[in-house]
DNA sequence: TTATCATTTGAACAATTGCTCAAATGTTGG
DNA sequence: CCAACATTTGAGCAATTGTTCAAATGATAA
């Protein structure tokens, strides 16, 4: 087993082929970079909830606020964000605005994060 | 379809089944955060990075350095926190110590999120 | 029109996060 | 023991984040 020693900072790779090969194996840093804002997404309680609100039924802000203990901008603001990254869509009626999930992804996503937890 | 008005801050819930029905439906408080917590360890790339590089093979740190560009301080710290939620366990050879992802779940997790990212 | 209500927006703030640096551990070999 | 090295740890810092507050939209109804 060939251990090669190359410098890195201070320190030095142990073992060069593994550290190759395993690159080879990961994604590259834009796929890194997506996931990982992916999983951004629902990595906050108040955007969980809603994520997991709006996967039941679509509600209006003033319902999701009533639900989630935030304030109605705190709400808005998530909304806008989830928004942006095209994971709810939104339907105007009158002065309310319902939202609803507009992605299946997410839901299996979240289906498999439970295992882990081991709840639901 | 009754339409109950109940003060909520400024605003009012207008449809208090709804409210109640998706309350009933989503995990409970404690739960949320767990969930939220999990989501939380995979949303920074260089934790995500050398969670799929563990997936893989055992490394030292110093070869983790090397794959990832962090200092070796930077790896060490979020190791550490790995260590912490038990997703990585680690074995000490010599002045070395050799990690490896010591959690099924989260591999299937990641795999989820790749779909939605539509990469890999 | 004006008043009211649902929602959105921007600014400001505190809290959290991930990094670097420097120093501390702990292990090996001379 | 001492020197070298892999790793860990704590402090300090800049950047990001989620929230609230106040003000702005936009729609309805009187």
């Amino acid at each position: 087993m060939q251990k090669a020693k190359i410098e890195v900072c201070k320190t030095e790779i142990v073992d060069y082929e593994k550290v190759e090969r395993v690159r080879s194996q990961i994604p590259g840093n834009q796929d890194i970079t997506e996931l990982s804002e992916t999983f951004k997404v629902l990595s906050d309680p108040t955007r969980l909830k809603i994520v997991l609100a709006l996967a039941n039924e679509e509600m209006c802000v003033c319902d999701l606020t009533a639900l989630i203990n935030v304030s109605v901008s705190a709400i808005s603001h998530q909304l806008r964000l989830l928004r942006n990254m095209r994971l709810v869509s939104y339907r105007k009626e009158g002065k309310m605005v319902y939202y609803k999930l507009d992605d299946d992804h997410v839901e299996n996503l979240i289906r498999e994060a439970s295992k882990h937890v081991g709840e639901w």
